[in-house]
DNA sequence: ATGGTGGGCAACCCA
């Protein structure tokens, strides 16, 4: 089974480009972050077309939204609370009906956080933090089995997450009062399913500015996107893809699709 | 130190 995590940065703007990433890599499951979409104005043809009678979405108006799109049987979860009581749609949960049995699935579009890494005297970044450690209390206090949290967490964690981890000490994705939160909530239950397939001491990127005049060329990228998986899944992991060429499509997404395995 | 480029949606918000 392959599922695939994306922020694609405005589902109807980019659904051909989503109809593109189902012919390129044939996801079994799909998990979208920033669909700006609300759920009335949902492409309610779109997931059907491209092979996916099954779907859930959490959208609102011009910011954010989450969405899972299956090929599999499943069915919503609900039970995660509504985060930092903002009712901003940046989690959907779903339980997949596997062959070998249910599985859990996350699907988070953490805060970006802002630019000044002080919650004193950013509301955005304090937010951000609150999220996380709000993430890894439920987690710590729901102990997950047989489950997958993918999306864009917004944080880089590792040093080869980053293009340059002295240069992007005090950015906002990169800080350590980000990492310290997103270490806690990777450790209540679940293990790094991206860095089971590349060793810490190499560079991973998911996300490259839109703001640089050749992406490829300076590759200032970051690891802003996740797969976790509860240990009992780590022995069906099989493989993963980084989808680095979808960057370089026309009207493309800042960040690139990331492909996981399981043999479920 | 600064600004660079996108999307949403109608003035700036957000990334």
């Amino acid at each position: 089974m392959r599922i695939v995590t994306w922020n694609i940065n405005s589902l109807r703007l980019r659904l051909p480009l989503l109809e593109r990433m189902v012919t390129e890599l044939s996801p079994d499951v799909i998990c979208l972050q920033e669909t700006k979409v609300p759920d009335e104005l949902f492409p309610e043809a779109a997931p059907g077309a491209l092979g996916y009678p099954f779907h859930f979405r959490r959208g609102m108006k011009g910011y954010n939204g989450v969405a899972i799109l299956s090929r599999v049987p499943m069915r919503r979860d609900e039970t995660a609370p509504d985060w930092c009581l903002k009712d901003d749609r940046r989690h959907i949960a779903a339980v997949l009906e596997t062959p070998t049995g249910p599985v859990t699935l996350h699907d988070f579009y953490v805060p970006a956080g802002g630019d000044i890494p002080d919650p004193a005297a950013n509301p955005k970044y304090a937010h951000k933090l609150a999220f996380v450690d709000e993430a890894a209390d439920y987690f710590a206090a729901n102990p997950p089995a047989r489950s997958i949290l993918v999306g864009d967490l917004n944080i880089a964690p590792l040093e080869h997450d980053v293009w340059s981890h002295k240069q992007l000490r005090d950015v906002v994705s990169h800080t350590e009062p980000e990492i310290e939160r997103m270490t806690r909530w990777l450790g209540n239950g679940f293990t790094d399913a991206m860095r089971h397939f590349v060793p810490p001491a190499e560079k991973l990127y998911t996300w490259w500015s839109y703001r640089n005049r050749d992406w490829r060329a300076s590759n200032r990228g970051r690891r802003l996107d996740h797969v976790w998986v509860t240990p009992d899944l780590v022995p069906a992991l099989r493989g993963l893809h980084i989808h680095q060429e979808a960057r370089d499509w026309t009207g493309p997404s800042d960040h690139v699709p990331v492909a996981i395995d399981l043999a479920l």
